[in-house]
DNA sequence: ATAGTTGTGGAGTAATTGCTCTATAATATA
DNA sequence: TATATTATAGAGCAATTACTCCACAACTAT
């Protein structure tokens, strides 16, 4: 009936998540997509609409892999402190292969004030939201195990939480020396309340 | 024995480190830059050489006044508490006359995908340190006044605070609830050791 | 084979970018 | 007043941007 795409959508969106991840919305041309995705400007354009659209899919992406992979790890059978261990160690790991940071893309995005487009950000709102919930989740958990007091405020401990992985996301983009890591991670946990 | 300048350098700095605050390194055309001090292309590159160079100037001008302003809130003599209250409260209160959060210049430069400037980044790399020295010497500070254990390590938890509001400042960007802010803030001095 | 439909390649476009160049204006000194 | 010197204004430029357009290719159903 037609003639059939000659790539694989989703391995276009994969290679175009690795662009907009180190350059930015912003810095990604679409020059610099369309070589990643080794695709000609005709059919970029035509499958996917624009720029805005592509970044739009690929943080879908980030949202179905990344965050349901940091989601499991908040509701893991383990104890709190552990968990939050666990989940500092993987939001500071490099990068697998390379020496650099491996960051988080939502994270990228919520700081990006080149990405200025309703649904990015409507959808960043919803990652953020869905993130302080699974800690949410975790704090309670916490509490039923009679790890923590069930006098704490779930909300405030979780975005407290929260708030110490967004510094360390902020900490990694300049690559910094692994002590400090190291350093506020075992604060946090030392800190972290009984 | 030749043309004056007809504007003051100090002011176009304080312009257009208004403009880089705003939009950011790449997202500040020079034309912004030029409307926004009210003076001509020419006069703009004959007196700042580039854009790199006025952006360079900008952050000196930010270490000299904001950062000098941080340090003093760090080394006031109040107590420990108190202090790390005032940072907090400081770092994420409202620019005066308007509802947005005030942000920090030196912050936004560490997260700016689009400054690659080796000498925006080294500037930006010391400020880093300055900032972590003043943690320190607040810390130090409680010690001598017995407000915290002299066994904690100084380095390390100055690194945990300024983690904090690092934090903050990436949380800022969004325009949170003020209550996601209250609840971070008081979960942290919650949780300060003694 | 042919018609119908959709994908592909790549030349082309209007807008914007950071920056240069030059004619001229304004000053201090001699 | 003439000269030397620097500032100003703004036209202009090469490069890059996101994106469009269209001739043509590739496929299926008839």
């Amino acid at each position: 009936m037609a003639r059939p795409q000659i790539f694989n959508q989703d391995t276009v969106i994969d290679k175009a998540l690795d662009v907009f991840w180190q350059k930015g919305f912003g810095g990604a041309s679409t020059k610099d997509l369309i070589n990643a995705a080794g695709i000609s400007n005709g059919s970029f354009f035509n499958s996917f609409g624009d720029k805005k659209a592509l970044y739009l899919k690929c943080l879908q992406k980030y949202d179905t892999v990344y965050i349901t992979a940091l989601e499991n790890l908040l509701i893991a059978p383990l104890k709190f402190k552990e968990k939050i261990k666990n989940v500092l160690l993987e939001a500071t790991k490099k990068s697998p292969g390379k020496d650099t940071y491996e960051g988080c893309f939502f994270f990228n995005t919520s700081i990006d004030s080149s990405v200025d487009d309703a649904g990015i950000l409507g959808l960043a709102d919803a990652i953020h939201q869905r993130i302080e919930k699974a800690f949410v989740s975790a704090v309670d958990m916490a509490k039923e195990a009679g790890e923590i007091s069930k006098d704490i405020d779930s909300t405030r401990l979780a975005q407290y939480l929260f708030n110490i992985v967004n510094g360390l996301r902020a900490l990694l983009l300049n690559s910094p020396p692994q002590s400090t890591i190291n350093n506020i991670i075992n604060t946090t946990l030392d800190l972290l309340p009984s």
